[in-house]
RNA sequence: GCCUGGAUAGUUUAGUGGCAAAACGUUCCCUUGGUAAGGGAAUGAGCGCGAGUUCGAUUCUCGCUCCAGGCUCCA
């Protein structure tokens, strides 16, 4: 297994050789600078090279033309003099020069054909025969390294395969993956709208999107209600020193929507995270270790301003409504309570069907200390007690290293769309700095008095990210309990009208959402109507049905369940729609 | 924020330096049907916004806004 994908790997690096040498002798003024194998292919960047997707299939063809004379790829030994000059005018692979020497390796140039690069190796064996099935997907601007402050470079993405029916599966793919976009969908079940008058980033809830949105945050109150949550609700804008205390101003006051001054000098903020206001309320009165765990839970409603680029879709917004809670409690408290926050992740994940999630835990760049707050030995049993928790569960972890909070490490649930995105939907903390800062207090077993803990979690992230997940997840297709129509009924002709909207009243009074398809148009362009908003069940009504008091019924996949009575209707979408949640 | 590309009826798209096209949708008429599109008619954009070039700009140029694919960032 790991060798098929080093092999993939070795495959996909020799095709970016193949995409710079045919980008070398089209646009011999370019710069060559990295070109490495990646999760789904590879890319190769460029500097000075002026080029569009319509470029892309005239590079594909001399990719295909060289590819011919690549028998192999030869090693070849350099000194740091030879290196240099081989690259003489090309600053990037100078500078790559200069460092790999200063580390003591050794240079190496790869040979393949006419093309010569800088390269540490990782080839496949016979680039003629192996180098076919590849396709180019398109460019894009990426850092020199990764920095925005170096040059912007021109990037080619591209993919390669060992075989065709491979590539074509892939390609395959990326097409099915583009029907499940959040994005498409929303827009053509009406779940959704983003208005230029209202402002970037600003969601606009359409009735059929609201109910998926409703549906969720009831379920939620109920269940969080279950473990042990009591609600609040707080405002979204808020005095500065709030943020003061908390340490987010001024830092990260680039991030949030600017202050409006009112006639009393206060500044006021849109709040751009909940935590301090629950701290309040936390405040509200002295607590005693009696009263610990307290549990904070609330759809608050967030500001950041992102910066216009890192918009997308329903993911990536400006303003939102977080599954948020803060948990106080005890230090001995603490992995008991973080436990049982993954706990609840496992609950409602599984509930949706989510399989696919692991934990990431972003902990901080000791190298740039200057960012973080608070004093080594806070870090080190914050990411301790994290880890304890950790432990009892079984989600696979992932470490990075400087995503941390500048109050602490944090660990993020990331799970895995159906068409290969990944989202960070739930940021969770044990956080052991907030509560000094704020000044909260319980009074412990001895009458002394001590600072709580708060564990910050948002299973379900924001409703906005979650629900466009959860777009991407089902395809449009929600499970019953989450579909913004329930059952329509088709009448087969007028006459069949009054008796449809008769039983639809029988429906809504019975707490689910039916609609008739009332339209002078054929039952097929009913059902084909029905079936492209992905409603659940379709119930044909026609002289037959009238006569025997019932309905016929059909799935949106097509399905053909035959006629049951009104009866059997009713119990067959009132347990489904207990049971799926 | 940065790089590249885009913006034409409610939606999806075609197109042109000289009156702006189609399909779907919507409305009406005919049809009253048995499991993914029955027929006809009408309606609807002045081509993202602003400026420039031109006799004339939706089309060319510049700026801006928004969208897409990335990069960077993400309390």
């Amino acid at each position: 297994m790991e060798n098929k994908q080093e092999n993939l790997d070795h495959l996909r690096h020799s095709c970016a050789h193949l995409l710079a040498a045919a980008v070398m002798e089209l646009w011999p003024q370019a710069k060559r600078t990295i070109g490495p194998a990646i999760e789904n292919g590879f890319y190769y960047d460029f500097d000075n090279l002026k080029i569009s997707e319509d470029d892309l299939p005239k590079i594909e063809v001399k990719m295909h033309e060289l590819a011919v004379s690549w028998n192999k790829f030869e090693k070849i030994d350099v000194n740091r003099q030879e290196a240099k000059k081989a690259f003489a005018d090309n600053p990037y692979k100078l500078e790559l020069i200069g460092e790999f020497s200063a580390k003591g390796e050794n240079l190496t140039l790869y040979k393949s054909g006419n093309y010569i690069d800088l390269c540490r190796g990782g080839h496949c064996e016979h680039p003629d025969r192996q180098l076919k099935y590849f396709k180019l997907l398109s460019i894009a601007g990426a850092y020199w390294r990764g920095s925005e402050k170096n040059a912007m470079l021109t990037r080619i993405y591209g993919t390669c395969f060992p075989t065709e029916k491979e590539l074509n599966d892939y390609l395959a793919q990326l097409e099915e993956a583009k029907k499940h976009d959040h994005r498409k969908l929303g827009k053509e079940l009406e779940l959704f709208m983003i208005s230029e008058e209202v402002g970037q980033g600003l969601v606009l809830w359409l009735p059929k999107g609201n109910i998926v949105k409703e549906e969720i945050e009831q379920w939620v109150k109920v269940t969080e209600k279950q473990w042990g949550y009591q609600r609040v609700t707080t405002p979204n804008i808020t005095k500065s020193g709030l943020y003061y205390t908390s340490g987010h101003l001024p830092y990260y006051k680039n991030d949030m929507y600017p202050p409006m001054m009112l006639e009393d000098g206060n500044e006021y903020y849109l709040k751009p995270m909940n935590c301090p206001h629950h701290h309040m309320i936390y405040k509200n009165k002295p607590r005693s270790y009696r009263d610990l765990p307290v549990r904070l839970a609330e759809y608050g409603t967030c500001y950041r301003y992102e910066a216009s680029g890192e918009l997308f879709g329903l993911m990536r917004v400006r303003g939102f409504s977080q599954n948020d809670a803060h948990i106080y409690c005890s230090l001995e408290q603490a992995v008991g309570e973080f436990v049982q926050v993954m706990k609840l992740h496992e609950y409602y994940y599984k509930a949706l069907g989510i399989t696919k999630y692991h934990l990431e835990l972003a902990l901080r760049d000791p190298t740039k200390a200057e960012k973080y707050h608070g004093d080594e030995a806070m870090w080190k049993l914050a990411e301790d007690l994290m880890r304890k928790a950790v432990a009892k569960m079984d989600i696979p972890m992932v470490e990075e290293i400087g995503n941390a909070a500048f109050y602490g490490p944090k660990i993020d649930f990331i799970i895995h769309s159906s068409i290969g995105r990944q989202f960070a939907i739930s940021t969770n903390q044990i956080d052991l700095y907030m509560g000094k800062r704020f000044g909260l207090a319980y009074v412990d077993k001895e009458g002394k008095e001590q600072t709580p803990v708060i564990i910050h979690r948002a299973p379900l992230g924001s409703h906005e990210r979650f629900i466009g997940f959860l777009i991407e997840h089902y395809g449009g297709a929600f499970p019953l309990w989450l579909a913004p129509i329930q059952m329509i009924i088709i009448p087969i002709a007028e006459r069949h009208t009054a008796s449809a909207r008769h039983l639809q009243e029988d429906l809504l009074q019975n707490g689910i959402r039916a609609e008739v398809d009332g339209r002078n148009e054929p039952m097929g362009a009913k059902i084909r109507n029905a079936t492209l908003q992905k409603v659940p069940y379709m119930g044909i009504m026609g002289d037959k049905e009238i006569e025997a008091k019932g309905l016929s019924i059909r799935t949106r996949a097509g399905v053909d369940l035959k006629m049951m009575n009104f009866h059997e209707v009713k119990s067959l979408l009132r347990d489904e729609i207990e049971t799926k949640r």
